[in-house]
DNA sequence: GTAGTTTACTGAAACGATTTAGTTGAAATG
DNA sequence: CATTTCAACTAAATCGTTTCAGTAAACTAC
């Protein structure tokens, strides 16, 4: 043991030259051994064995930087997400990180913060640092990089990229079906904000949907979010003052459960009862959602798994950059039921209320 | 401009060799110039400016990959979680970043889920990977690394290691304070979880401010997380079960928001009220702590500042490891009073359940 | 005019791998 | 016996920097 310890910790690393000379080799051979590299079979196995075990013995770790300087492969890649968010943004990240490392690779995280010029810098900051390939969390670049992209709930079609994404219709009918038979007909709806690139494809499966389960959208009862910030902070004052200016809604569809924190927070501070008189869908389902109160009703994003399958097309698109991948890989989303939503509250003059205009409430398409 | 792109996009990226030809000079002299190295007096300032010009019209950047094999440097260091959960971790993770990129530094992240295997894994792992320093949050490393350390919530006295470290002698104290203020006298405690580094510190604070303020510590009224997971999950069954036990107590410390609003659900489902029937308070107040319902009154701890802290002296210590440096930088908390915590309900049975033994109920010390 | 000092650079050796194109000696082939 | 083939390696270039030890030319000093 003590003598293991002397080898092995006595001074600098061994290298692969003082490995090469420990066996009487030269560096070139030790390298085929040790990285298996095609050309190994010309080495003799009882060398290969020698190698290997002379390897163990003095603890030579190859030095990754100076075989990147080499081989132009870094086995790390960059992760560019709007912000280090509670809820999506560390599900996602739990998802990612276990499958990044368990293949050996790490991972350069940097957030942009919506802003566009850390959005155009970022990934030539990273490109510098030579990683191997780039993994997008809601957020879309505007200019090609030279290595493989997969995107998260990004929804731009780039060459070289990937998108994985929610089927955002499908999530869209879970919800608003949910509501239309509980007897919600009038339904505030908040759109995220531009940065984040779920927003706008969100928007369109609430609109297609609405009008399939036959659900009108009311421009008054539109909201969107703007500010930067993923805290409950998010979703709180435009609610509140939506609240403020009109109370003929009986249900809300939240971009996000931390902004249905907030609506909750502001329904409960208007003197309403959540869901008695306006029931609240968020979506995400983060961790907390089921112990808020009222455990939060929520569209389910497999985001662990979208996380995972994120870094496995990355890792094999870097693997075989010549291969066809997939452009969109869909996952589904899940509807959970549970204290937020309740039936609509009746009595509610909805009939006075959309008379003195004929034109069409839906904004856009007639 | 299209000249200018023909010439930054051309063909692969200029490197120092091709530059240096370009001017007529020396790689060497390049390389003085744009390090503005000691050294680089004695060039002359018309052969500095030609350089320096030079290299931005070519787009000349130096490949850190090179640059880090010969000087030992990365620019990254290595930060060491737990886990990437909501509340806590992201706080920190946004001061972290926010001035890590300000620095020009990079960060690997990694985190090891509570498991010893990992914890002992990762150091060498990221040493391998030539990190410059380590920023740890929440966890202890057994063995000496290398490079400088600043630890955020680790409570371990290492050569080399800086503590960044919230005062919870204080952070106990003004929690005690406000619930004994509010009249309750019999009170519940949680623990953190073994391989979460702050919860011996915090523990024995509550213990020490305890006696301080008066209050009597029941051991069947401590609970003791257990599981890993950073999510309500926590906090709830621990608290469902606790009350399944025994409801002869007014309020809860929680060992953090988390942790909170789970103990909050498992009160009302148990039919109690928060705070009338049982007080809450939590710990950190997280971004959605202010918007739960009931808002959570909380210890807050300034994740962000902390975070920032950590890295500022992280880098000094990088960049001048000679000089002395403190072994611990304090932060204070702070307490925010909301809703989950109200005055002591009355009326309870306190004298007839402690009678029957006359043992001091605190664990300990007598 | 010679020695010493400055000024303005440069050559070449690291850093620690990978990889291509050989080399060497022995065995096989015709 | 000359030639080819093969097995088992190796020499040396390369990746793109940094940095130390020079060096050539010009300038001072006496």
């Amino acid at each position: 043991m003590a003598k293991k310890k002397a080898v092995s910790e006595g001074s600098k690393p061994v290298n692969l030259k003082v490995l090469a000379e420990y066996l009487n080799l030269s560096p070139a051979t030790v390298s085929l051994v040790m990285n298996n590299a095609p050309g190994v079979a010309a080495i003799a196995a009882t060398t290969r064995h020698r190698v290997l075990e002379a390897a163990k013995r003095l603890d030579y770790r190859p030095n990754p930087i100076a075989r990147s300087l080499r081989t132009r492969q870094t086995f790390t890649v960059g992760v560019i997400v709007p912000e280090f968010s509670e809820g999506y943004f560390t599900m996602l990240m739990n998802g990612i990180e276990e499958f990044l490392l368990q293949s050996g690779y790490l991972h350069f995280v940097v957030s942009h913060q919506g802003k566009q010029d850390l959005i155009d810098e970022y990934p030539r900051l990273l490109s510098k640092r030579a990683v191997d390939g780039f993994l997008l969390v809601n957020t879309s670049l505007n200019e090609e990089v030279s290595v493989p992209v997969v995107s998260i709930s990004g929804h731009k079609k780039m060459k070289g990229n990937t998108n994985i994404v929610l089927d955002h219709d499908r999530a869209a009918l879970l919800a608003l079906k949910h509501l239309y038979d509980l007897g919600h007909r009038r339904i505030a709806f908040m759109k995220g904000q531009p940065q984040v690139s779920d927003a706008d494809v969100r928007w369109d499966g609430i609109m297609a949907m609405a009008q399939r389960v036959g659900l009108t959208i009311y421009p008054e009862l539109c909201v969107y979010l703007r500010a930067n910030a993923w805290s409950p902070e998010l979703g709180y004052p435009i609610v509140r003052d939506l609240l403020a200016k009109t109370r003929d809604f009986t249900a809300i569809f939240c971009f996000n459960d931390i902004a249905a924190i907030g609506a909750v927070r502001a329904i409960a501070d208007a003197g309403l009862r959540c869901p008695e008189d306006i029931s609240v869908i968020g979506f995400d389902d983060i961790s907390s959602a089921a112990y808020q109160v009222p455990r939060l009703t929520t569209v389910r994003q497999p985001l662990h798994r979208m996380g995972e399958m994120a870094v496995q097309t990355l890792l094999k698109r870097i693997e075989s950059p010549s291969e066809a991948y997939p452009e969109v890989i869909l996952f589904e989303p899940e509807l959970m039921v549970r204290e937020s939503t309740g039936a609509a509250k009746s009595g509610r003059p909805q009939i006075s209320r959309r008379s003195g205009s004929d034109k069409s409430p839906v904004p856009g398409k007639p």
